[in-house]
DNA sequence: AACTGTGAAGATCTTCACAGCA
DNA sequence: TGCTGTGAAGATCTTCACAGTT
């Protein structure tokens, strides 16, 4: 997952960390709170609290972005709110096109978080012909057929693909063709995209195999020792070795930038 | 994300670094699509490939779990399948509840590749009494009172929440306390839990903010130097310093486990 | 006294590069 | 010869612990 390679060989400085760019969002989304509560100022304490994750952490974070605190004091919550949201690229207006208006399609139409951070659904776009003009979100759906001139009409630089797996590669192929550099993916398929092109991608199955993995381990929990065959039986020969085994915990990748 | 606490104190050994965990799905969906064209072996650079991995980072993940290939050959597809589904414990089927029947809640109940690993619905809970014994994906939907005795009934551990925020932590606290010790959680909250229940968010806001930094990354490519505030106004006065950036890549987290 | 900012230690993950086996 | 399996090096991320600042 990522090809590995370095965007801009030269000026290397400000290089936030992937992992901290990850967390920001969260930052944003306690500190959003707050300020609605027209809560001040926050320690990296309590902010930490309330974004689920520890404050050395948080802090460690926030070093990455400047100087942001106060010593004795904690964190200006409007300013921290600027900051961030300045960083993330938030204060400026994000088109998005949603490309297969299924039900998942229609679901992140009607998401109403979409709007409320830079991001606006600038289209809907969907393959079947009898979809075409149906308002979905207050939003008419669009045929494929004009996914080129949508997206340079629009300005889009952000696409969604919501389609069935096997419609993924050929949508994303489209979308970076007429100029998309970022694709958020929710088809379960794995896409290839030129350098450059981000791809995130989301996953239902994925998660709960993962989820799988560790509820499989709570059950064994402290029945270690033995771990025969237990369920079907498996093609070929012998296995390798088993023992016990370890308990979950830890966090885990979903990006695959081009 | 994760009190970073460990399960098993004891018996270390068998741990499967939770990096690999999470990509043991992505290799199986690779190693499925092959055994549907009856492939009958694999090398690590072809499957690799197929699932958008590099060929070191999967041997090394193999090497985890035994020692399942053949060197000067590659790895016999259909015996990988079977080893990996046990080890994610998809041998087992998972009664899983979605709760929140929404635009999302039923795209997620319409979700084929749910039923195909291991996985299946049992139960659709929702807290509009409107929706009680409406069929979604085929299923009725049931109402949220009945939440704990669905549980019960259906041995279910693994719960879906769709629902709007503020009724996340209260749904999950009912799930919770019903038996529910593994939950995906789609609304943009920070859940608690109780120590032994893992947490898996998907956040489709914190997706596209991290995509949006990148993309915002890409539109300043060679214009580095000054980089004065833009947009908007801030708040309070000097911000720190200020220099070139950097490009994307990398992976980065997403699970919460308690 | 309270809380931030950060070097340094530690943990985890990735990649290299090659020994070892079919 | 061809490809796996893996020690070891390197990169990244997390956590500690405390100096520095208000």
């Amino acid at each position: 997952m990522a090809t590995g390679r370095t965007h801009r060989p030269a000026t290397r400085s400000r290089g936030i960390p992937e992992a901290t760019v990850a967390r920001l969002p969260l930052y944003l989304r306690a500190l959003t709170a707050l300020s609605e509560r027209s809560v001040p100022t926050v320690s990296s304490e309590e902010l930490a609290a309330a974004a689920g994750v520890n404050s050395a952490k948080l802090r460690k974070d926030f070093s990455y972005l400047g100087s942001y605190g106060t010593r004795g004091v904690g964190y200006d919550v409007e300013y921290l709110v600027y900051q961030i949201s300045r960083e993330l690229g938030l204060t400026q207006d994000w088109p998005v096109v949603i490309v297969g208006i299924g039900n998942l399609g229609a679901a992140l139409a009607n998401y109403g978080g979409f709007a409320s951070r830079g991001f606006r659904v600038a289209a809907l776009i969907d393959a079947d012909p009898a979809m075409a003009g149906k308002p979905v979100a207050g939003i008419p759906v669009q045929h494929t057929d004009d996914l080129e001139k949508i997206i340079k009409d629009n300005g889009v630089s952000i696409g969604v693909i919501a389609t069935p797996a096997g419609a993924a590669q050929q949508v994303c192929d489209r979308l970076v063709a007429a100029g998309v550099t970022s694709i958020l993916n929710f088809a379960p398929t794995v896409l290839s995209v030129p350098d450059g092109v981000d791809v995130r991608k989301v996953d239902l199955s994925i998660e709960l195999q993962i989820l799988a993995f560790h509820e499989q381990r709570k059950a064994g929990e402290e029945t270690a020792a033995g771990d025969g065959a237990l369920t079907a039986a498996a093609p070929r020969g012998a296995a390798a070795d088993h023992s016990a085994d370890q308990g979950p915990d830890g966090d885990v990748p979903a990006v695959m930038p081009a």
